[in-house]
DNA sequence: CAGACGTGGCT
DNA sequence: TAGCCAAGTCT
């Protein structure tokens, strides 16, 4: 990478202007970024894609929305079947979530997604870094948008540290705002850009600092890349937690046809105690529905 | 604020 | 191999 930009210039336009220029020459060709991407398209997309990785989300989104091409086509289907179309993305409660969302969109805002902040953040599952994705993405607003990679990335950039602590939605946007271009056009696409900065070249593992448009500006290259040393991060066990069995429970229901008795989801662990309490842990989320006659079912319309 | 919440690929 | 990591949200 190189670049001819004055050396002067201050950080923030600088930094603007050489990840806007690198991702107009490395953006990756992903259908939610077509021109032609609906606001619904670009939620779809930024609900699989939390804690799931691109390569993953794919196939599921394609066929999602050939499904459900319209919040109303959503709404209009039991909320059973957007778990079960969720497959083994994960964190299942993003399908019911966004299913709860389609039914929102589709009786209090006409079957349109709402364009400001305030009413998106309402929506089922929307929070601080998808509502701005949205409005971003979708209506070319002017948003710091924050994720774990643009995190990691201003982290390093601006802070000259490996990686971000963890911290708080508002000192994240405290840190990006001021390095979002003025014109909102132009912070949109910028948006997408440190973004995929992050997934492409600053990354959390290896970055490639070799072929990274910023490395001049960056705080952490020019200290010489010092490990982390900050407040470590709380491990991340799965084996032998109820989300595990939570997992298996819930992946006998998608894979039946219909309704299946208890003894087929006894069957999945051996501990009765963690194994009813995941069962009642899917109940209460309402991904799961006890049937009068003893067996389970994904959630039906009601 | 810390912890819960899935899953699979990569090092 | 065991652990780390992936476009967070909710309580």
């Amino acid at each position: 990478m190189s670049t001819t930009l004055p050396p002067d210039l201050p950080l923030a336009t600088r930094f603007a202007a050489l990840v806007l220029d690198w991702y107009g020459e490395n953006a990756r060709d992903l259908p939610w970024r077509t021109p032609d991407a609906t606001p619904w398209d670009v939620l779809v997309s930024e609900i699989m894609l939390q804690q799931t990785p691109v390569s993953r989300v794919l196939p599921a989104y394609q066929e999602w929305m050939t499904r459900w091409p319209t919040p109303a086509a959503l709404a209009a289907d039991e909320p059973g079947e957007a778990v079960r179309a969720w497959g083994r993305l994960g964190y299942p409660r993003r399908a019911l979530r966004l299913h709860e969302c389609a039914v929102a969109i589709t009786s209090r805002h006409g079957g349109e997604l709402p364009t400001d902040l305030e009413a998106l953040l309402a929506l089922p599952g929307v929070g601080a870094y998808t509502a701005r994705a949205v409005a971003s993405f979708a209506y070319r607003q002017r948003h710091a948008v924050v994720d774990t990679n643009v995190r990691r990335v201003l982290s390093r950039v601006v802070t000259g540290v490996a990686d971000a602590a963890p911290g708080s939605a508002t000192r994240d946007l405290a840190l990006a705002e001021p390095l979002v271009p003025t014109d909102a056009g132009v912070a949109a696409r910028y948006a997408v850009a440190v973004m995929e900065l992050g997934a492409l070249v600053c990354t959390a593992r290896a970055p490639r600092c070799a072929d990274c448009p910023v490395v001049a500006d960056c705080a952490w290259f020019r200290a010489g890349k010092p490990a982390y040393d900050g407040p470590v991060r709380r491990p991340q066990g799965y084996a032998g937690t109820d989300r595990q069995v939570r997992g298996r429970l819930l992946a006998v229901l998608r894979d039946a046809d219909g309704p299946v008795p208890q003894a087929a989801l006894d069957v999945v662990w051996h501990d009765p105690v963690q194994r009813g309490r995941a069962l009642d842990g899917l109940v209460t989320d309402g991904l799961v529905d006890p049937l009068p006659d003893g067996r389970y079912a994904l959630p039906g319309a009601r």
